[in-house]
DNA sequence: CACCAGGAAATCA
DNA sequence: TGATTTCATGGT
């Protein structure tokens, strides 16, 4: 399939760390999952290119979020001096649309974590619970797992997290659905009550999996990034940088983030 | 607010 | 190869 994708970047999206069921291979194509169909992805210009049976060019759209306008988040980066160098090398850099379990089980693993073990762990799981197919295992699927089986394919301490986690989610239905309808200081104040889910996971759930721009998670990362850039190395708590960050941005804040962290992490800031 | 344990792999020195 | 770091949380 080949799907028109002007003022895309995938390698940016991909590899910015906002989701781990994607890897880079060799020829630098990307592999991963969505839904319950494996793919190989590649960008050749303004075309994005998908080797993978049954997925729509609809869903696809969806989930990389081709249709929404980067131009807002682009007049805030060219006026903001900081980030003008962000600007000129990461455009197309877009937020995923993740399935909110998904995102929420991700962003438990994350934890105190480094990436390519995540990404690890998480293609454990897939091959764990896959049942001849190769979906990630929804809640209820992990719900009736163990922590042994789950610190054995290596999620250590995280394990009692994401296993209650999961059964909390698979007995309250519509949680995802208040979670959807409700503003974002009432969405984060639910996801912080599961197990594993401080501030930080809640607001990249939010971020990635249910596309509350306000959000804007703050790692160690990130936490540089705004003592560099805005506050001349000065010790800052993370709550301040989110603050300041929120007040700044706005409703942008969550994408002003994202490539503030792929920015920090590829050494361009 | 500061401190520490939790697992294990990647990365650093 | 030993020490440090890693997209933190939870408990004290």
């Amino acid at each position: 399939m080949r799907i028109k994708a002007p003022d895309f970047n995938l390698e940016a999206t991909l590899d910015s760390g906002q989701v781990f069921g994607f890897s880079k291979k060799q020829d630098g194509t990307f592999e991963g999952v969505l839904g319950n169909r494996r793919m190989v992805l590649r960008q050749e210009s303004d075309f994005l290119k998908v080797n993978a049976e049954g997925v729509s060019e609809a869903a696809l759209r969806r989930y990389f979020h081709l249709d929404y306008d980067l131009a807002p988040v682009y007049r805030v980066l060219s006026e903001d001096a900081p980030l003008e160098k962000i600007h000129q090398k990461l455009k197309g850099l877009r937020i995923i649309c993740q399935e909110p379990w998904e995102a929420l089980a991700g962003f438990i693993l994350s934890a105190n974590n480094n990436i390519k073990r995540i990404r690890g762990i998480w293609d454990r799981i897939l091959q764990k619970f896959s049942n001849g197919s190769v979906h990630f295992p929804d809640a209820s699927e992990i719900a009736g797992s163990t922590e042994s089986v789950l610190r054995k394919i290596g999620l250590g301490y995280r394990a009692p997290f994401l296993l209650k986690t999961a059964r909390m989610i698979s007995s309250d239905h519509g949680h995802f659905n208040r979670i959807r309808a409700a503003d974002y200081a009432q969405a984060k104040e639910e996801l912080i009550r599961y197990p594993g889910v401080g501030a930080k996971i809640a607001d990249c759930v939010l971020l990635f999996g249910f596309q509350k721009y306000e959000a804007f998670p703050v790692d160690v990362w990130i936490l540089r990034a705004i003592k560099k850039l805005y506050f001349r190395n000065r010790k800052i708590s993370e709550k301040k940088a989110q603050e300041f960050a929120q007040k700044r941005w706005k409703d942008r804040a969550g994408y002003i983030q994202q490539y503030l962290y792929h920015g920090v992490r590829t050494g361009i800031i």
